[in-house]
DNA sequence: GCCAGCACTCACTAGAGTGGAGTGCCAGAC
DNA sequence: GTCTGGCACTCCACTCTAGTGAGTGCTGGC
């Protein structure tokens, strides 16, 4: 797995023509990367050695060079430091950051649209999972005839809801005292252990009242870790530019309309330690020819969403890595700052 | 503007099967229509009428005709009665909202893809306006620190929060007296015509809590307002295949990620009093070639939404017309369920 | 008013020819 | 041994040339 300097020079240079111009590049093309001070007659004999090493295909004999997933990966891994974002770039973020106001959703919506700019790729924004946060407030709101709306606020700042209808109409007074006993029986435990059943009080009115809410609870907390996490995902139409196949671009999107393949593919890419995945890698066979970069947004070290880029295989990494780590970090911050 | 029987045939012929198979359409393929008992020399004649009237093109001489936006807007004016789903499609809505459940966004989102399904369109949900309803609750809950969330449920089972820094921490007690304070103030009344002041009760720290509620609740009224309606985009993935240049596919992306746009599209189209634009019918540029079906969804006699249908002029009108009401009458009989 | 027949048009396809970018290999220089 | 200039070769991309066929418009006769 070695390649001496210079073949590492040379498939940079291979990386960098080809992400720029989409098209196989030639042994003169990359005599003047820096790194490479040889013929090229040379370089082609250590294309053609970096060829059989799997690093870099030729479309046909007598054809340019084009890098492989392999290629590409050892490119990524051998990034020279961590690159950053052009004066530009990191003026709108900044500028993003400074005038971003709103509640997180939004704010997170928003980031997504800012990532796709910033590296014309798709940018998906998952946020901080609600499923560990523990129930702060719950609360009755009836709405007219027998249905009442059951609203519950998370530790988090999240907030949920779940209507009902009662088998009777209820008055504010058994709203407010049902409501009372289902906010003590919830409080302080994430929803997913809220228990299914609640000590009856006597009164049957209310106590129908509070088990269609409990019953209510359940279904939210179902409903919380079943829909999973909220994926908000900015620029799609990127894509379209990304690929001349009408039909690759249509995979691609049909896969991104699937909030959770999404989700857990930005979830299973983390979980096995990578930060990018590239080609093959992340195993979904219609993305086949893309890659994807992720990158966790902490808060206070704790983990509170994630970031992911979604390009071709030939995106421009640098780029993609410098937005992803730097938007994530200022994101991180932001949200920190929310919840001091 | 007339157009006698066998000359509204013919066109009739050709849209359809235009529609289907994406070729300009000869007069020997139209001469087995029902309508047209006449033969291919007396259709060409016909043709030629017809494109001298506007109603067809040519892409070149000695090619077979294209409809022009004129054309379409013929055979949709004179659709025969109201076409109706295939079998499979009805099973499917049926089964739809026989298993619909949860929250009316979750539910909103799941009709797009629904929809998309129908038809092969991209399909666009706009749920209803919360902006004249009134609110039902304003609840102050603490979530540590200065932080306090600002939650309001509105009358048709919105809910909507706003966090709010405190400059100094308030306790539960303060937090409930100035909930109640704020409730007072906004009950009943829209979100819009919530009163910018509330006159001091005497307690400088509820006060000021109750101040800074007030502004919440005013930015959450400017956020509901400004941001639009929601709008739920379904099978997006489906313009890709519609149309072969990559660059129209991608603009159209880019105009879908607009919601703000996308909404006032429709809402302008409803306002025109149509129900079908075509191509530059709506005036929007990079949808020259698109054509948008869109019904209102009205629970008991009142507007509660808008659904759209997105694909290309050569779009299969009498499905997405089919669709479009089936699925717009169902929906609101279920939301209006829902609020019953 | 309708129709069969005919001449014409023109996109599309296939095949041949050509230019050029690129390769692999080899013998010689350092 | 390593590198290099030179050379023969390959094969895509492009152009040009018919040839084909779907389609048209027109005309004269019923």
């Amino acid at each position: 797995m070695g390649l001496d300097a210079r073949k590492a020079a040379i498939l940079n240079a291979v990386v960098t023509e080809y992400v720029g111009s989409a098209q196989p590049v030639g042994s003169q093309h990359v005599v003047d990367a820096p790194g490479v001070s040889v013929s090229s007659a040379t370089v082609r004999s250590d294309m053609a050695a970096l060829e059989r090493d799997g690093y870099l295909v030729q479309p046909h004999t007598s054809a340019g060079r084009i890098p492989t997933d392999k290629g590409y990966r050892f490119f990524v891994d051998h990034l020279s430091g961590t690159g950053s974002l052009d004066p530009g770039g990191r003026l709108q973020v900044r500028q993003f950051f400074d005038h971003a106001h709103g509640e997180i959703e939004q704010m997170l919506e928003r980031t997504s649209g800012l990532l796709a700019d910033l590296t014309d790729c798709t940018a998906m924004v998952v946020g901080p999972s609600h499923e560990s946060a523990s129930v702060r407030s719950v609360q009755l709101v009836g709405l007219g005839h027998r249905l009442v709306l059951v609203v519950v606020v998370l530790a988090d700042g999240a907030v949920r809801k779940q209507s009902i209808e009662l088998s009777e109409e209820a008055d504010e007074a058994v709203l407010a005292e049902a409501g009372g006993r289902l906010a003590a029986h919830a409080l302080g435990a994430p929803l997913s252990q809220v228990g299914a059943t609640v000590a009856p009080c006597g009164n049957p009115t209310v106590d129908s009242v509070v088990a269609s809410g409990v019953s209510a609870l359940v279904t939210l907390s179902e409903s919380v870790s079943e829909s999973g996490d909220q994926l908000f995902v900015g620029g799609s139409s990127r894509m379209a530019a990304a690929f001349d196949a009408v039909d690759t671009v249509r995979s691609v999107l049909t896969i991104l309309e699937q909030q959770l393949v999404v989700v857990s593919l930005l979830r299973d890419i983390l979980d096995t330690g990578l930060t990018v995945a590239i080609g093959a890698e992340h195993g979904v066979e219609p993305l086949a020819s893309c890659a994807i970069v992720v990158m966790p947004v902490s808060v206070d070290g704790i983990e509170a969403g994630t970031i992911g880029l979604l390009g071709p295989t030939r995106m421009n990494y640098p780029l993609a890595l410098a937005a992803a780590r730097v938007v994530g970090d200022r994101l991180g911050q932001r949200l920190g700052e929310a919840a001091r």
